[in-house]
Parts: structure tokens; sequence; C-alpha cells
DNA sequence: ATAAAAATTGCAAAAAAACGCAAATACCCT
DNA sequence: AGGGTATTTGCGTTTTTTTGCAATTTTTAT
């Protein structure tokens, strides 16, 4: 096998999943390790793909990973966001979770909105409270120090005693047949209530966590109202969603 | 599985949802809990997550606005956050009022401190979650926008229900006459509760706040069971107190 | 206070990389 | 054509990296 013929077919593979290893090519062309170390290490040099122990990655690994980190996943939260704000109206009382995605709704909110909103957040309830109208009430209870939100019996059964217009829920894992899970037993169950006494439920996520699944159970499909996510409603990963009855936007 | 993939997966699920466990991780990766370990040790001494035991937590939530050094405090608060910190023990139960000189307890604490806060104030909560060992539990209600704390009928039943060791109060105005005393309702109605419902009372105050009083009283002298303030304890504007029976420190 | 879980440390085996070298091959020139 | 040169390739050895394991310490939960 010649060198280009190597190097062509190590780009392809490369291209096709996005790494390999020195072992499988040296066995799939048939030549030493040695040499698929000397052909990834020229490739490498020409800036072709990048070179790590064991294999290499192609380019795109480190982008895909960057900006999905750093670019891509604050401004899919905006995007949410600004659609979210647009479900709630003046003298709604919402109720909301925790998340990053629940905060950068309650960035997006308005000014001139007024409303009261009910949260077990810590980060969302700060927001909440530098709006100018928007009356907020704290969900009391023990703070789960890595979520920085409350959670517990205290909590559940406040949130039994209101009922609200709205409920946003910033999920971890949704999927057609487990519905909305978590990997919090305490939180699963605050989130729970809030299903249950609000009269409309809005979840909001971004698409990577679509069609994920985690072991407790928040809430079923059946109890979803409305779906959000960066997407355009018409998305192809969205219709199952909507085929249950979601209204996506 | 390459440790750039491993690198990749890790920071994915981080981003997904907030926070990984090790144990989880070793088992969807298929490695070692140990290689987990070194993996999250280096993506930590990248700075792209925090570890903690057990696993690691997303940048993205922790420290961006909840930096407890954000500016400079007063000397004067400082010195009666400095006496302040001495009177609770490990294991207490310590309900807290709301107010800068709180917050500055609230920084104050000894990292190896190991006790419980109830507070109603969204500031002073903010610090204890920043603390290692310190378990935050928030009475909720409805949040006075000026002050940042709750403040209702709900607070106050919430109130009645803790025995607490230790109360710190933060306070608007003291005077051997009227006692403690505030401008307002809802704030004053949830002290008086705070202070029948703990065994020790700490008034905290810069001596501006001295002889001064408002309109609606939170507690007596006679309930008051230590006075701190940024002076000497034999200060001669603290006797008057001290001949009541407080402690002054 | 005690037991369980997780972190740390040191270590050893395995895998991969680096390096030098020699054989094989390709290339170039007269 | 053929000799000299350069390139390529594989092999053995050494070095580095990675990984898992065991023993110990630390942390956490009960």
């Amino acid at each position: 096998m010649l060198k280009q013929e190597r190097h062509a077919f190590i780009m392809r593979q490369l291209n096709l999943h996005n790494k390999v290893l020195s072992n499988t090519l040296s066995s799939s062309m048939h030549v030493s390790e040695d040499t698929v170390r000397r052909d990834l290490q020229e490739l490498s040099e020409e800036g072709r793909l990048i070179k790590v122990h064991g294999g290499a990655l192609s380019l795109s690994f480190n982008d895909a990973h960057f900006s999905s980190e750093k670019f891509y996943s604050p401004k899919s939260k905006r995007i949410i966001a600004e659609k979210a704000v647009k479900l709630i109206q003046n003298g709604m009382f919402v109720l909301t979770s925790g998340g990053t995605t629940i905060v950068e709704i309650a960035k997006c909110l308005p000014p001139q909105l007024k409303a009261t909103f009910i949260t077990g957040s810590i980060p969302a309830a700060i927001e909440y409270m530098a709006h100018p109208h928007i009356d907020v009430i704290i969900i009391g209870d023990k703070i789960l120090k890595d979520s920085k939100i409350t959670a517990g019996a205290e909590a559940i059964s406040k949130v039994k005693q209101i009922n609200a217009n709205l409920c946003f829920l910033g999920i971890n894992a949704i999927d057609i047949e487990h519905g909305v899970t978590e990997n919090d037993w305490d939180v699963a169950q605050v989130k729970k209530e809030m299903v249950a006494t609000s009269e409309k439920v809005v979840c909001v996520t971004i698409s990577e966590k679509l069609n994920t699944y985690q072991p407790l159970q928040t809430c079923s499909i059946g109890q979803i109202n409305y779906l959000i996510t960066e997407l355009e409603p018409d998305n192809k990963i969205l219709q199952p969603y909507k085929k249950q009855g979601i209204i996506i936007i």
C-alpha cells in the first residue's frame, strides 16, 4: 500500500468516525504500527488531523467540543429563553425549577411584565429580584448545594399549596418512553409536585438532552403542554413529541 | 476509548447536567474510577471544571456571580463579624436575619465549622452556600425586594417550628427603652418569632444605631443575650446595656 | 463514633511512542 | 544499464504514557 493511499485511507476513516486508532489502522492496512505512526505524524504536521496517544482525532473534534461549550450552548439557551417569555402574561403566577436555562429565561423577562414568580432556585430568585415589577416567592427548605435549589418534604408541601398558571421546568433528560427524568430524588419529587399543581407545564431544554433518560421520573410525556428547545418547531427530532400532543415552540 | 474522547464525554455530561459522578462515568465509559479521577484531575487543572468529592461540577453554575469577595466591607463590620463567629460552635443550629452585617459574618465563618444556618436572607444564604460544610435552610415566603429577605405569615409559621441554638439579629435600631426596633412590619414580625424560638439571641450592629429607635418593636432589651458592636466592650456608650444584663462583646 | 465511600499514593504491567539502524525500494544521474 | 543516493519501511530496544491494583489516608454518611 502506497503512502498516499494510506493517507487517503486514514483521512477517510477519520471523516467517517472522527477518530482512528493506530493499531486498528495497522492491521487494516497491513503495515506496521511504526508506519502508521509516521503517517499520522506527517498528516499532523500538515495540520490535517490531531495526533494523540493511541491514534488521532479529526480536526472537528476540538471545534465541536469548544463550540458547544463556549458558544453554542449559551446562545441556544438565549433562543429558548426568548421563546419562553412569550408564554408569560401579566398577572400570572409562574412556578419555576432551577437550572441555567431557567436563569436565562429570568434574564430575558420584559421589563414591563408584572407577574409573580415562585421558585426554589436561588440563582433564579436573584434574577427575579432584579426585575422591577415581579413579585418573588421563595419555596423554603434545605438547599442542595450543587444545584442551588431548595428541596425536601417542606418544599413539596408548599408547592402543593400553590395553583400556578404556568410551570417552567428546566429538565435534565426527556424521552417519549420515560417522560422527564432526573438523577436526584428530592429534586424529582419537588418537580413532580410542580407539574401536578400547575395549569400548564412548559419544559425547556437544549436539544442535546432530548431522547436521553435518567433513573427517576419527574413527569410523563402526557403531562407536558409545551416543549421549548433551541430548534425550529418543525425539526424532525421534535416530531415524536408533537405526536404525543405536546405543543412545540 | 481515547483520553481526549473521555474528556469530551465528561465535559459534555457536565454541560448537560451540571454535575457528574465518578462512579457513573466509570461505568458509562468502561474504565476504572482511578482513570476517571485522573481525567477529572486534568480537566480541573485546565480550569474546565470544579472537582469535588465523588465527581465534579460545571463552572457555569458556580462562582460566576457568587463570589464572596466582591467588594470591601467597612472595617467596623469586619470587626463585628470576627467577634460574632466565635459564638458559633460545631453542630449548632443558627437562625439569622438579613443585613450587611449578617452577610459579613457569613463571610467570616471558619472553613472547618460544621453547622446549620437557617435564614430568610438571600444574600446571606448565598454566602452560606459557598461554605464547604454548612447546611443551609431557606425560610420560604415572599421576598421583600429592598431588603432581599423573605417575610410574611408563612415565614413566621416556619420560624415557629425551629428551635435554634443561636439567633443572629442584624438590627436597625436599638435603645434601652424600646429595645430592638424596625420600620417594616413584616420584618419585625419574623424577627420577633426568631427571638422567641432561639436559645440565645445575639444582636449585631454598628454603634451608630445604638440609642436610636423606630416604630415597630422586634424584641425587648430583656430578651437579648449578647450585643456585638465594633466598639470595645467597656466603651461608655455600652454600659447601660450591660446593666440590663446583656453580655457585651 | 463507626462504617462506608472516595481520594491519595506508590507501584507494576501493558500499551504506545521514540529512536537508531539496517534492509528494501525508489529515484536520479551519467 | 547501473551505481550512488535518498526515501521508506520494519525491527529491536529504550523511554514514556497510560492504566489498574493494592494499601493507606481522608472524607462523608449513618
